[in-house]
DNA sequence: GATGAATGAGTATTCATTCAT
DNA sequence: AATGAATGAATACTCATTCAT
């Protein structure tokens, strides 16, 4: 799905950033195929059709090319996320819908999953602005009295760990929809909602999507 | 805490033996301080102060001593927990000592826990029958009609990713008594439990610790 | 002093002149401050606030320009000599004016002396014509009866050995009378002349200073 | 003359110290050839017939082998000057015999004389302690009242530049007795001493030698 | 003529692994 | 069994030079 994306968006541009453009989209792929700690500049450049000198006329270490890929992953996640949410005032809804949307796309285009688990192991700054979103909703949810939580760093880990371990599975086994299900379910658990306020949200979404 | 582990087991055993504890016990400190991916040979027989070329007489490539030392981990780590939890009956009482006992020792051994955190990423065949024992009790706790989940490896998957993700905080942030209790909140929320009755065996926790 | 020499001369001459002169004169720049060796081409092009690909509508290579820097310096610094020398007869008197200008004018233009004194070392042909007139000196010295020498390539190299190693050192320990008069003194000895006699000539070049 | 000089001193010794001298000797040969700035670190392994990695187990960088390289020259060669000079009062002749000696050396071994007069350009800490002996002959002399100089760092440098250009030079044309005899008399003359006294010092050094 | 993106040969350095002693 | 010296494949990074625009 989101092959050549940065090409996409460059292919208006010049040359340089076409090139610039081809580079981040061959670092995705060979992140995806190889892992972050085993990604060889030559891969990457043999993968754009580059030559290994081209590489450093762009970016200046391979950290610099990996850090640059995982934030504008982060960041195209994010602004999706942001439009997928827009309307929805309800705290679990809006959790459920982030969980659904992040979990799918991420199954979607799973070289930028495997750049964002990655990132998370392996960048010095790991791209984690993009659930800048559910802080918020967390905080949401406490006031419509929905979520039964302290809303600090350590509750946003836990329900990003069970995202991410969601995602890793099915990376592997493939996608269910039952797993996408219990993984909300599973979340909506952590915040405090109880199992039947919960599949009433799920079924919210359902009609929603 | 758990310095020179495989060196006590072999204490008493002969030459070759202890070399072979000594580079085990080596690798675990080496694997600790920089990671699997940047962990050297040279590191780990330096550390156990023996030459470069004996490491090749124990083990056959980086990658099986890696593998052995996890395993060893693993091993020990469910032994301890099986006799932590010998006399236990109730499952959600067992899940909850089990968490704590766990995040316990990691905390004890930080040692442990990064090879444990480490090998499940960068392991062929990560140790995972350290977990063996919640399968049952989760079967355990649904036949006990207080755990409302499927006893699948999904949410194996789910709680580990809680346990390993409250661990990796704590080891950074330091221990936190609020957190591990946060920590089994979560737990037992996720797998159907009710807040008032997953408080209720905390206290009870309490009373056995 | 000599901050964009060529600058200034080709300031009325078209536009290739003028991006000749300030690829030149980057060159000069860029050698003096981290010597030939190290002097990178794009160095130049940015000094001289042009493109990297420019430079190779003016120069061959990295070689065609030092060398072409290197020999127009060295034919400036002949050409400012000789008119400081014209007109003067006694040969000794010649060869302390020379030492001491040419050694000042190292000293006040530092940027010429790192190229000419990096290009003795680097350069497949060094620019030695600048002590062309030092040759006719020491004939007219011998002729004169004041010099005491074979005037061959030896000699001269021994002069400018001794002239070299002074520039050398004022150029890291700053400038200094003092040992400027020792340098002219020595070369004056190994030409020949007697300590009282080179003292007189000492003075009689203060005197037309 | 020199060929192999390390590994001479190293035959007797073990494997490693054998190793650690070929490729002392193999950097010198290298130097020698090419010049320190263009050597690599491939051509001294492959001219002593050795591993390209094997370089590391013994040196840190190439900075490392060259600074050891030049500097255990330097030491040999004060060895052998100190030896040749034991005995002699006279500081004239001792500065006229440390001069056809040590100039005389560096035509006899070329690759020292091209490790030495290249450190002086290219290494941090070039290798002056050869001309300790100098210093304490210059103080002699003027004790001795035959000389007539500043006994500091820039008559040294004067000195020495007037033997670094006497040999390069030889070492391009060839060996000269006369060019050996005229640089001994440019050093005298340096020194203040005059020419009548210095043909008697040098035929003084003809007996003795 | 100037530009600047692309090129790719060149090189220092690392480290798992081998093997003679 | 242990040693530790030697190995050499692997790889990031540099920079002079080319060339299409």
């Amino acid at each position: 799905m989101q092959a050549g994306f940065f090409a996409q968006t460059a292919a208006a541009g010049g040359k340089r950033d076409r090139t610039h453009a081809a580079l981040l989209d061959a670092a995705i792929a060979v992140v995806a195929s190889k892992g972050m700690e085993a990604a060889k500049i030559s891969d990457m450049t043999e993968t754009a059709g580059l030559a290994n000198g081209t590489f450093y006329n762009h970016f200046a270490t391979k950290e610099d090319i990996l850090q640059q890929v995982a934030f504008k992953i982060a960041f195209e996640v994010s602004r999706r996320l942001d439009a997928d949410m827009e309307g929805i005032d309800d705290a679990a809804l809006r959790v459920v819908t982030a969980t659904m949307r992040f979990a799918g796309m991420m199954l979607d285009s799973p070289d930028w999953a495997a750049v964002l688990l990655d990132g998370r192991q392996h960048l010095a700054d790991p791209p984690e602005e993009m659930f800048r979103f559910l802080k918020a909703d967390l905080e949401l949810g406490v006031r419509q009295g929905v979520f039964d939580v302290e809303t600090d760093a350590f509750t946003l880990e836990q329900v990003t760990a069970l995202m991410g371990s969601a995602i890793q599975m099915q990376l592997i086994q493939g996608h269910s929809d039952d797993l996408m299900r219990r993984l909300c379910t599973n979340v909506l658990r952590v915040l405090g909602v109880t199992a039947s306020k919960a599949s009433r949200v799920l079924e919210r979404y359902d009609r929603s999507a």
